[in-house]
DNA sequence: ATGGTGGTGAAACCA
């Protein structure tokens, strides 16, 4: 059995500590943090690697930023995709004895009228290409992060003050969509077609206690993978402890080898 | 309808 889980942090150096608490207690064999800010030089891998890690991360100042942990040390490791915008640091993928992981911070888009939004739909294109030709290569492949996309309105908790915007749009929906026909299934959704699974609640307006969320966070597993999926599980206590991330975490257990 | 919070890095921008 492996466990594989995806979370965004917003500031590793803020959440090391819940970071380092949630590796100890729940021994994945692979963690996919995004939104690290931190560059590389500050990158705080030595706590990790205590833990029994081997970390893989691409950081720049004050955004972005990706990293992969894992308990096997990873091959082919990747943070330049042809055809993406070098500058911001949104990807890491690496094998993982015989599974290729790709962990993925997709960018949010702002608004529909942005130009942040037209680069979002760019960035998802390009990343439909990557990925198809990683397909190709690797039968056992998981990509997972957060795509600033909420797949579908179950995803959402109020669909119709959303329509259209940013985040649930047609558009996006239809890039994840065509990600997906690549031969990729939403691991939860697979798991639990009728089962709310936010993964992010607003700071503002008391979005948590409110439960005003939305299921941005996903793992899309190629076939192999999907078809021995045991679990896949939010875990929302990291949302409620102090000082959080505005994410929650997101794992899935997978009766296989890595 | 608006604005609410939090991170970065030291004001404004991003989410």
């Amino acid at each position: 059995m492996i466990k594989i889980a995806t979370w965004n942090v917003n500031s590793l150096r803020i959440r090391l500590s819940h970071v380092l608490e949630w590796l100890e207690q729940n021994k994945p064999d692979v963690l996919a943090l995004q939104e690290t800010k931190v560059v590389d030089d500050k990158f705080p891998h030595a706590d990790i690697e205590a833990l029994g890690y081997h970390v893989i991360f691409t950081g720049q100042p004050t955004f972005n930023g990706v990293a992969l942990l894992s308990r096997v040390s990873p091959q082919e490791a990747t943070t330049e995709i042809e055809g993406l915008d070098a500058a911001q640091r949104r990807v890491v993928a690496a094998t993982l004895g015989s599974t290729r992981v790709i962990n993925l911070y997709v960018p949010n888009g702002q608004s529909v009228d942005s130009d942040k939004y037209q680069y979002k739909l760019d960035w998802l294109q390009t990343m439909r290409r990557y990925l198809k030709n990683e397909l190709a290569q690797y039968q056992q492949l998981i990509v997972m992060g957060d795509f600033n996309i909420a797949p579908a309105d179950i995803d959402v908790y109020d669909p119709k003050a959303w329509k259209g915007h940013v985040l649930v749009s047609e558009p996006e929906r239809q890039a994840l969509h065509e990600i997906q026909r690549l031969g990729l299934s939403d691991v939860f959704r697979t798991k639990y077609p009728d089962v709310v699974g936010y993964t992010w609640w607003d700071y503002r307006a008391a979005g948590f206690r409110r439960n005003l969320g939305m299921r941005l966070d996903l793992m899309l597993a190629s076939k192999s993978l999907i078809q021995c999926c045991k679990h896949c599980e939010v875990d929302a206590a990291v949302r409620a402890l102090e000082r959080p991330s505005d994410h929650a975490l997101l794992f899935a257990e997978f009766d296989t080898q890595l």
